[in-house]
DNA sequence: TTGTAGGCGTTATCAG
DNA sequence: CTGATAACGCCTACAA
């Protein structure tokens, strides 16, 4: 059985290619009469169309390329789900990417992209200090949207959250509790903007309240759960421990709280806890967490749906969403007395 | 600066196009100096090498497509990350799908993956039931791996492991410990046949140990938080209630967790709870639960690497390897007494 | 070691 | 509405 193609499809039935080709892509062009003979010939003899080779004749593919710091996250895997739904509806593929947070290998996909030709680019987490070489791309003709992040770029389409804000508004609510010694526990800000702007939340809030910044109650620490307990075991063995700590990760978070049960510290009693993201398991552990919900799921779907339409408009525009985050109050926290 | 192709960079240097064709994918059969100021100018210029269009006259592409259920559960994106690790390496692109369990969308996306004529396939999780479609896939002349599921078939290649060992093992745990009423918190077994299996290693357990298999003690459920936790509570609320639970995912015990908090059940005072997966969180719930830990990235790996191996070769063959799992005993059992 | 020519499967363009 | 033809960017014989 050699593979048909449409060129045989064609002779099966006695038409030009051009027509077996329009029957696909343009069925209103053609008879329906004729359409109908050449869709029912395609079935029988298991006729696959070659997207390959249609891309590369149009000179635009179908594919569209994501970047991702690391799928095992979750919550970038739910922006990633909602891509590809969406793109799935398109008839487009997706081909994606682990940067791990390295910027060589940020780089390296990137230009693989390119060679790919892709249609355009979603890119996750692609921060401050990035932002020329996204505008390198954008302007070489493949549209790209950046989510998981408010750009302070004009030209480059975001569709993310203020990150800034939603630490600041969790920092807010822990002085609301009345604590003044708050303390941090937050992924490697030096080396990510994301991860810089709640700190800069956080700093913001203190500062506003009247309360003096201390970074000795800052713990930077990389995104696991490991780092997480060790950096609430270190607060906690503080001369003057917090009285409260914000996690700035839902992940570093529940590794905090085991941290408090090896100190043997109840939360909320003792200490109050806060995370960021609303993982799912947030709402499952004990106690259930207090946190900051993003709409992960929606940015990709945005994402999605902007990125196509300036593919198809096919002008190069900018659009830019800032997504609204909620502060999700749950039962790791409790007024601080005394 | 219209874009360089490989004809503009041949014209530049006075050459060939096929010169400099070769200086990129055989660089051996270059002269030394040729190659050199080839990859000057390519540098010079900013050439990108379209891959697409090289996939396309080679027809055969460097692009993997891979089938997931869903990247949500950690697991499979661990998979994922090992497959894109390695794939990088070799300069291979990731096409990915998730299938959601759906058989249509299943359907769809291998369809999609054969009209962009993929080099190879990794199916995740595509047990039971879907051979058929998988052999012929490998007979049109793409090969296939599948991970996560030891198969029966002799045709196709896989990289998985023994659910149904596994789940006996840890059945049989839970009956070393005295366990006889255990109650069994599943995924949706009737349509997954990889769930199918470890229902079939606990039941084993059972009966080999003298146990009769009561169904009142099993529950069907989603592959979700809050339906361990409600999962858990119907066993809890019978008339007999288990004295020993396996969830059958370490997502659904730890919503079981919940649930037997909910009960006011302690674990694993009051009921002994395992679950099966290892993920990270397993370690940091309260108690550290006591579960099965899969070789997700090694799988991944493996995958990647049987997969281009037989690619390279070009001839079909199948590799089939099954890997092990351990049981990872933590806080979560005790022993049953009276 | 390098150049020439033809081809990969589809689409766009231009006639008919 | 349908057909013929060139073209997309690179690769692979084959020839020099």
């Amino acid at each position: 059985m050699g593979k048909v193609g449409m060129k045989q499809l064609a002779e099966m039935i006695g038409m030009s290619a051009s027509t077996v080709s329009r029957a696909f892509r343009s069925p209103h062009l053609v008879h329906p009469k004729t359409r109908e003979r050449i869709l029912q010939v395609a079935r029988e003899t298991e006729y696959i169309y070659d997207a390959a080779a249609g891309d590369f004749s149009r000179k635009i593919s179908t594919v569209i390329g994501v970047l991702v710091p690391t799928t095992k996250r979750s919550l970038f895997s739910e922006s990633l789900l909602a891509i590809q739904d969406k793109t799935q509806e398109k008839n487009f593929s997706v081909i994606i990417g682990n940067t791990k947070y390295d910027s060589a290998v940020e780089a390296h996909l990137l230009k693989q992209f390119q060679g790919r030709r892709v249609a355009g680019m979603i890119l996750t987490g692609f921060g401050l200090g990035h932002e020329k070489l996204v505008e390198d791309i954008i302007k070489s003709g493949i549209p790209c949207v950046v989510i998981w992040e408010k750009l302070d770029s004009d030209v480059i389409s975001y569709v993310g959250f203020d990150n800034y804000k939603a630490a600041y508004s969790i920092t807010k609510y822990l002085i609301s509790l009345r604590h003044r010694r708050i303390g941090l526990i937050i992924g490697p800000y030096s080396k990510m903007g994301r991860t810089r702007k709640r700190l800069e939340g956080y700093r913001a809030a203190l500062t506003d309240h009247g309360i003096a910044v201390d970074m000795s109650l800052v713990v930077e620490k990389d995104l696991d759960l490991l780092e997480g307990k060790q950096g609430m075991i270190r607060l906690l063995g503080l001369e003057q421990p917090p009285t409260a700590v914000f996690a700035a990760s839902d992940t570093l978070a529940i590794g905090a709280l085991a941290g408090a049960r090896e100190m043997g510290c109840r939360v909320p009693d003792d200490v109050s806890l806060v995370g960021f993201d609303n993982i799912e398991f947030a709402a499952y552990c004990e106690p259930p967490l207090t946190t900051i919900r993003i709409p992960a799921y929606q940015m990709g779907q945005l994402a999605v749906r902007t990125l196509l339409e300036i593919i198809e408009k096919g002008t190069p525009e900018t659009h830019q969403y800032c997504l609204e985050t909620d502060l999700i109050i749950r039962d790791s926290c409790a007024e601080f007395k005394s």
